[in-house]
RNA sequence: UGGGGAUUGGUGUAACGGUAGCACGAGUGACUCUGACUCACUUAGUCUAGGUUCGAAUCCUAGAUCCCCAACCA
């Protein structure tokens, strides 16, 4: 897969290049002399706290930390923590996590631009808000949140309050007792005086506090008003001298406000003088603040999933999966217990690229991402999934034979293993039928096939119990074939071909394994578009567990790491790609099948599956 | 009805007035001790209608369709 090193710039690289040509932000000669030639580029995640981290967070990480990477910046994390009414240090907890392990080195690092929490500026963000009350740009408005809504007006109707021109003094006078705690939640909140009657709502006077009588998890109980959103963001990345704020879409309609807040805040700053009518100020003397530049793209949304946090918590609430970290889950969390290489989502979300055009993506990119890593980086070994016994009849009742096995194709570095061969093994139930259909080139009575790297085996004859099941079959091998080669002819040609190779396992050295079989979790391309209700397109099939059967090898090399939360990872020949699972206890294995390998025999068998 | 965005094969994405290209998917074939991987070939596209121009995906005009905006959420 294109990891993409000729790929074409994309709309955000072109936007950053043509800043650099022209030296808009300059350089970082000011912090270091050494890099006085190095255009300035400092990006940001800024995630609040609420909830996991899914894979569009991941796509916004990759974004803005690979921006910083490719320009020699910054990037830092940012919590945006002004609702303590929703946020947990438990979601802090896991989203440092989840960047650190996408490679979102905001604290390592040549482009390390640290951590930071959008509490810690309260103080600041506080004081910013008492000079625009002074300047007459913002005002106290005590309407109940009814009253605003109920007067917010149409497209074409201005909104009203009665309170946007009371004295500059009496706001001052209450928004100190709003810092002083004095006021219950909903009395009051501070509103930013711009136009009533704009198109732009987010300009119809929009709330900059309001009161939260909360504790909160990074400044306990020192503040009970909270700055919103769309007051603190900007001030958040300004102060923090982010040059490229961004941001997805529906924040477009936003920039014109936190243009408004900065521009306002920089009004009569740094001695351009004061529009006529404004007294010489306490902020005159203060230097102007950073302007970011906002850039908005379009979110990642991968088909059969839904990615929003409201949806997300509430199967986790429900119990419809076993927890934000549950395999099935869009979660980074989920990807990361479930087998996906973090290089996987980073090549995947390079490769989708990023523009302002609203798609679809479908998830089987994110598979075949997860599929490229993992066949050139995993041990391959056996495992049986579905057992069927097979007795090899001309094969001595105790004799073992230890058999070479290749443990990557892909790799020749990791060279080979012995694997036990006895008379009775597993072999795949699918990979016998009675009455088979053409091009089927597995086993069936009569027919030959190769056991991967042991022998060349033919169906003799079929066991049934009283119902007429298949409960195992019988088979002959042949000598000449050991380790899966044919013999070679006197013209140095192998003297007989077999279709099929099946993967098996010595019944005597069999380890059982828990293995759990995912599927997408929801059976339509977009949950929810039906019928209005996401939770009707619930795929009722989307886990299935299956007690298997591994060979001693993969049991002595399954190994969970707890520090990285991550499971060892391997190939099961012709199954897939799993890992093992933080449930593993030992002498209990469990695996999670990360990625089917592609089947094109499915695809014959059972058109449209 | 107001404002802000978007529209290129089935999907995603390039092309920035000068040959519509790449990737994924799909199809066919080769290779193969994984029906995997790999390789080759094929497939199919500029929202519509006008206009400017030697030349338009790109510029202009009009229209169509889709997304976002009236939380004391982010």
């Amino acid at each position: 897969m294109p990891a993409s090193e000729e790929r074409s710039l994309n709309f955000l690289e072109q936007i950053v290049e043509a800043d650099n040509a022209s030296k808009k932000w300059g350089t970082w000669g000011a912090r270091d002399p050494s890099r006085a030639d190095v255009p300035q580029v400092h990006t940001r995640f800024p995630p609040e706290p609420n909830g996991y981290l899914h894979v569009g967070h991941a796509k916004s990480i990759c974004l803005n930390s690979g921006l910083a990477k490719k320009y020699g910046g910054k990037f830092n994390l940012r919590f945006d923590d002004t609702n303590p009414a929703k946020e947990e240090q438990e979601y802090v907890d896991s989203i440092i996590r989840d960047v650190k392990w996408l490679g979102g080195d905001f604290d390592t690092g040549p482009n390390a631009g640290g951590l930071y929490f959008a509490s810690n500026y309260f103080e600041q963000m506080y004081a910013f808000t008492e000079e625009l009350v002074k300047k007459g740009k913002a005002y106290v408005c005590q309407l109940s949140g009814e009253e605003v809504s109920a007067r917010r007006g149409t497209p074409t109707v201005p909104a009203t309050s009665p309170f946007r021109d009371r004295p500059i003094e009496e706001s001052l006078k209450l928004l100190a007792e709003m810092r002083d705690g004095k006021h219950p939640n909903g009395a009051m909140t501070v509103r930013a005086k711009i136009d009533l009657a704009s198109p732009n709502f987010n300009l119809r006077d929009p709330v900059m506090y309001r009161i939260i009588h909360e504790h909160h998890h990074n400044t306990g109980d020192k503040w009970s008003m909270y700055p919103m959103y769309d007051w603190a963001h900007g001030l958040e990345d300004s102060l923090e001298g982010i040059t490229h704020s961004i941001c997805t879409l529906e924040f477009e309609n936003h920039r014109p406000l936190y243009d408004w807040f900065i521009d306002s805040i920089n009004e009569g700053r740094g001695g351009t003088g004061l529009p006529p009518g404004v007294p010489s100020s306490s902020w005159s003397s203060l230097p102007k603040i950073h302007h970011p530049q906002q850039i908005e793209f379009a979110k990642l949304r991968p088909t059969y999933t839904v990615m929003s946090k409201r949806n997300l918590l509430k199967m986790v609430e429900e119990k419809t999966v076993s927890g934000w970290d549950d395999p099935r889950m869009p979660t980074i969390s989920a990807m990361r217990r479930r087998g996906y290489p973090p290089e996987a989502l980073r090549n995947f979300v390079t490769d989708v690229g990023v523009t302002k055009v609203e798609s679809y993506i479908d998830v089987g990119r994110l598979e075949n991402a997860v599929r490229d890593v993992l066949n050139k980086t995993t041990p391959r070994t056996m495992a049986v999934l579905k057992p069927l016994k097979v007795t090899i009849e001309n094969w001595p009742e105790d004799k073992i034979d230890e058999l070479d096995f290749v443990i990557n194709p892909e790799d020749a570095a990791a060279g080979k293993r012995k694997v036990p061969f006895s008379r009775v093994i597993y072999i795949e139930q699918d990979d016998f039928i009675e009455n088979p259909p053409k091009k089927f080139f597995r086993l069936a009575p009569g027919t030959e096939v190769r056991l991967r790297w042991a022998y060349f085996i033919t169906c003799t004859g079929v066991e049934k119990d009283a119902a007429g099941n298949v409960t195992g079959i019988r088979a002959t091998y042949d000598p000449a074939t050991r380790g899966g080669d044919a013999p070679v002819g006197p013209d140095g040609k192998p003297t007989k071909k077999v279709k099929g190779t099946i993967h098996w396992i010595s019944a005597k050295h069999a380890v059982p394994a828990e293995v759990r079989l995912f599927d997408r979790l929801f059976t339509a391309e977009i949950p929810g578009d039906r019928t209005g209700n996401y939770l009707d397109d619930l795929n009722p099939s989307s886990l299935e567990v299956v007690q298997a059967f591994v060979e001693p090898w993969l049991a002595e090399n399954a190994r969970y790491n707890n520090e990285t939360l991550e499971g060892e990872r391997f190939q099961f020949e012709r199954l897939g790609y799993f890992n093992v699972d933080k449930d593993s206890k030992p002498g209990k294995l469990v695996f999670n099948r990360t990625v089917t390998l592609k089947d094109s025999w499915m695809k014959e068998a059972k058109p449209g599956a």
